[in-house]
DNA sequence: TTGGTAAAGGACAAAAATGTCCGGTATTTG
DNA sequence: CAAATACCGGACATTTTTGTCCTTTACCAA
């Protein structure tokens, strides 16, 4: 579905958000990773990603680290970590690789397919990270998987 | 969505389907690769593939090629080339890319997106290559887009 | 039977995704 | 200021995916 760079991003976004709302405290990449289960080194290029995007914030040095703010928190969606780190090739692209999908020469999958692209984008659009976040905070959900 | 090898496998497949229902004449390596756009010796390697798991058939030698069975344009489902190909991840997958997709840990997003994966698996699961085939034939699916 | 034809299969090549390492930079604390 | 900390950025390494090439194998027709 998503690239692992894309699951890594989501997870540790959530993660990121469920800290910075829980004890509002910033969380360092050693413990991010371990946190979710994604290799350190590689989880803060996409981190950077998304600092640059700004869809999380990062502060250098003792007591740095990764935080949201409560804007972050209340604004950014599921949706934008996804167009940033993947772009928009799954949630616009022809399910069967045709270089455009359109109505105008559409694949034979085409019409089918539309309502189930259509369901996921709305579903990334409509879930906020701060809303996941709490999710977790609840014990409702889960960032890694443990014996 | 689903990998190249994947979608070239799906397109040819609907290709050979739609000969096969069309003129009972099976088509060539590179009239395939021609008509759905995708580079020959690769497409070459995937349906190797497919002939090997029974989904399309193949001939050797002077009027050989590939084709599809009467049972198989019945039979054959979206699903099971995609299967073939990709493999199940993407069907029964987390969506943040948890080890496991189950409700005992579910991830954030499971109970949104399980939804939208059942209904991706029911569209594969019930669109035959043969009722593809026979909309390309008429005219309401493509499978190459032109200028 | 023989020669041509087309898929099968193996080896190889290029590109992209994934993952690692290390020096640089900003920030805080003593 | 000095030292420790933690993200930043670039280079590099590995793995997977994508793509190519060439020989072998099977088949058909003349
Ligand atoms: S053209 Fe294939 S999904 Fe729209
Ligand atoms: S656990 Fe993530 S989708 Fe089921």
């Amino acid at each position: 579905m998503f690239s692992k760079a894309c699951e890594y991003g989501i997870r540790a976004a959530i993660y990121i958000g469920q800290q910075s709302t829980d004890s509002g405290r910033r969380v360092g990449l050693k413990d991010i990773a371990a946190e979710i289960g994604s290799p350190e080194a590689f989880t803060a290029k996409v981190l950077q990603q998304l600092v640059r995007e700004q869809l999380i914030t990062s502060v250098k040095g003792p007591t740095g680290g990764f935080e949201l703010t409560a804007e972050q928190l209340r604004t950014v969606t599921l949706r934008q970590i996804v167009v940033a780190i993947d772009g928009g090739a799954m949630l616009q692209g022809c399910a069967l690789g045709l270089p455009q999908c359109s109505a105008r020469q559409p694949c034979p999958m085409h019409y089918q397919f539309l309502p189930i692209r259509d369901q996921l984008n709305e579903l990334l659009r409509t879930h906020t990270i701060g809303e996941l976040a709490s999710k977790v905070h609840d014990g409702l959900g889960f960032l890694k998987q443990f014996g």
